[in-house]
RNA sequence: CGGAGUAUAGCUCAGCCUGGUAGAGCGCUUGCUUCGGGAGCAAGAGGUCGUUGGUUCGAAUCCAGCUACUCCGACCA
C-alpha cells in the first residue's frame, strides 16, 4: 500500500475524550472513530488490526473441531422469551420494534439462537459432539461505556456454543476450547492467564476468563507467576484428552478480584510467585448445562434411547476488544508496538525524500520485493519531512521499518530499524530486504 | 441510574466572571526556501459559538429547557 493513496487520518493532538492510552492511541493512529457512545467506525489501518485478530481466532477454533457459521445481529423476542431471558435482561439489551409491531432486539449474545438452530436439526447422540460458532456484532447498551472498543456498547465478538449428551462429553468440549484460546491469544503475542470465574447457579468448576496483564488494565487480579510464564500447548491432538493440560493450568491459583481469597493465595503460593497484577478479560468460557435446552426442549435421544435435554457451554473471545487490549499491553511514549501477528503492516518503507531519483527507485524496488515475499508493506511516498514521517511510522507502530535515504544511499546503505526493541541497523539494501523476507 | 462537568475552526484550547457581533497553536491550501526525528518565511481558506426559547437596544458571554459527549460511582464480554 502506498501511504499517499491511502485513508490514515492521524492526529497530533490527544482528542480530548480519551482518558486511557489505548483508546488515545487508537484515535491518534487513525484505527477507530468515535460515532456515538460506545460506537465506532473502523477505518482501514484500524480493520487490518481487526481481521487479523479474527483471523486467528478463527483458525484456532476450527483447528479445535469448532464450525463456523454466521447467525444475524437481529434477533425476534420470541425466542428470548422462551428462555425468559427477555424480561431478565434488562436495560442492557436494546429492544427494537418493527413496522409491524414485532418486537426484536440487537443480540447481546447467540445462546437463544443457535439453541433453536440446534432444537430444529439435531435428534440423536451420533450427531454429538458439536461446536458451533460465529464471529458476529453485538450490541450491549452500557449504562456508561468507556475505554474506547475495550467497553463499547458495540463490540465484535467470538462466541462458540457446545453440544454434548453428557456432562463427560461437555467437559472434554470445555477442555478443548481452554486449550484453543490458550493458543490463541499465544499466537497473537499475549500471555493470557485462564482464571477461576464465578459458575452463578450453575455450579462447578467449568467457568475461565482469560485474562492479559497489562498496567492500565480494568480489574485487580492474583495468581501464581508460573501460569503467566507457562508456554502454549501448541500443536495437540484435540481427539485426545485434554484433562491433564488444562488441570496444569488451573492447579495454580489464579483468581480476579471478585473470587479472590487472600488466604489460600498466601497459602498455595510461594511469596516470590505471587504475582498481583491489573488485568483485562479477553475471552471467558463456561459451562451452563442444561439451562437454554430445558427451557427451550433442545433434546437428543441417548444410546439407551431416552431423550433428554442437550448440555450446552459457551466460549466468548473479545474481538474488537482484543485490539485495545493488545495495545495496553504493547505500547510505549512514541505509540503502538503491534506483535507481528496481528500488525496492519508488516514492514514500512520509508522514501525519506520522495521525489529523489535515486530515493523513489530504490523504495519502489524494495517496496516490489517485500510484495513478492508475501509481506504487506507499507511504502511511505509522501512528501513529508523525515521527522514527520518516523514519528506517524512510530505511532502506527508497524513492528519494521525500513529507512531509505538520500545519506545513506549514497554510502550504499539503507536502516532496518525494529520497532519493539529499537535496534538500529545500516546494510545493504538487498540485505536488508532479503533478511526481511526469510523472517 | 445517582453525582459532577463539558459543548467556540478538522484537532487541542482561549474568550464567558464584568454583554458591544470571535481568537491562538497545530492541521489544511498556495508560493519560495528547506529536507535523517512532527521545518522556516510569506500569503490564504475555514466557525449560523450544540440546539430551542427567554432577558436585553444588543447574547459565544446572563437565565431556562432540550440534546450530545466526558468523568466519578453502581454495572459489565
Amino acid at each position: 500500500m502506498r501511504l499517499s493513496q491511502y485513508f490514515l487520518p492521524t492526529l497530533r493532538d490527544t482528542p480530548a475524550e480519551a482518558q486511557i492510552v489505548s483508546h488515545r492511541l487508537m484515535l491518534r493512529a487513525g484505527l477507530v472513530r468515535q460515532q456515538a457512545a460506545g460506537i465506532y467506525s473502523w477505518l482501514p489501518l484500524g480493520l487490518r488490526v481487526l481481521r487479523r485478530i479474527e483471523a486467528i481466532v478463527r483458525e484456532e477454533q476450527n483447528r479445535a473441531g469448532a464450525i463456523e457459521l454466521l447467525m444475524p445481529t437481529l434477533q425476534s423476542a420470541q425466542l428470548w422469551r422462551e428462555s425468559g431471558r427477555y424480561d431478565d435482561y434488562g436495560a442492557e439489551m436494546l429492544r427494537i420494534v418493527d413496522r409491524h409491531e414485532r418486537d426484536l432486539l440487537y443480540g447481546p449474545t447467540n445462546e437463544e439462537m443457535v439453541t433453536d438452530i440446534f432444537r430444529s436439526t439435531v435428534r440423536s447422540y451420533r450427531d454429538l459432539p458439536l461446536n458451533l460458532y460465529h464471529i458476529q456484532w453485538k450490541f450491549r447498551d452500557e449504562i456508561r461505556p468507556r475505554f474506547g472498543v475495550m467497553r463499547g456498547r458495540e463490540f465484535l465478538m467470538k462466541d462458540a456454543y457446545s453440544f454434548d449428551l453428557d456432562e463427560a462429553g461437555a467437559r472434554a468440549a470445555y477442555n478443548r476450547m481452554f486449550v484453543a484460546y490458550l493458543n490463541t491469544f499465544a499466537r497473537m503475542g499475549l500471555r493470557a492467564v485462564p482464571m477461576r470465574a464465578d459458575t452463578g447457579p450453575i455450579g462447578g468448576d467449568l467457568s475461565h476468563e482469560f485474562i492479559i496483564l497489562a498496567e492500565t488494565g480494568e480489574s485487580q487480579v492474583f495468581c501464581d507467576r508460573q501460569l503467566v510464564d507457562m508456554p502454549p500447548p501448541g500443536d495437540v491432538d484435540f481427539r485426545s484428552d485434554l484433562q491433564p493440560i488444562v488441570e496444569a493450568r488451573t492447579a495454580l491459583y489464579a483468581a480476579t478480584e471478585e473470587m479472590h481469597d487472600a488466604t489460600r493465595f498466601e497459602r498455595e503460593v510461594p511469596e516470590e510467585r505471587r504475582l498481583s497484577a491489573r488485568g483485562i478479560e479477553v475471552g471467558h468460557i463456561f459451562y451452563f448445562g442444561d439451562k437454554y435446552s430445558k427451557a427451550m426442549n433442545a433434546t437428543v435421544h441417548g444410546p439407551d434411547g431416552v431423550e433428554r435435554p442437550v448440555q450446552m457451554g459457551s466460549y466468548g473471545i473479545g474481538v474488537s476488544r482484543l485490539v485495545g487490549a493488545v495495545i495496553e499491553a504493547s505500547h510505549d511514549e512514541a505509540g503502538i508496538v503491534w506483535p507481528d501477528a496481528i500488525a496492519p503492516f508488516d514492514v514500512a518503507v520509508l522514501n525519506l525524500r520522495a521525489g529523489d531519483g535515486a530515493t523513489d527507485a530504490a523504495a519502489q524496488h524494495a517496496y516490489d520485493t517485500l510484495g513478492r515475499s508475501g509481506l504487506e508493506a507499507l511504502l511511505d511516498d509522501t512528501a513529508e519531512r523525515p521527522g514527520a514521517k518516523f514519528s506517524v511510522m512510530e505511532l502506527i507502530g508497524i513492528p519494521w521499518q525500513l529507512v531509505i535515504g538520500p545519506n545513506g544511499l549514497a554510502r550504499g546503505v539503507v536502516e532496518l530499524r525494529h520497532r519493539a526493541s529499537g535496534e538500529r541497523h545500516e546494510l545493504s539494501l538487498e540485505s536488508a530486504l532479503s533478511k526481511l523476507g526469510s523472517r
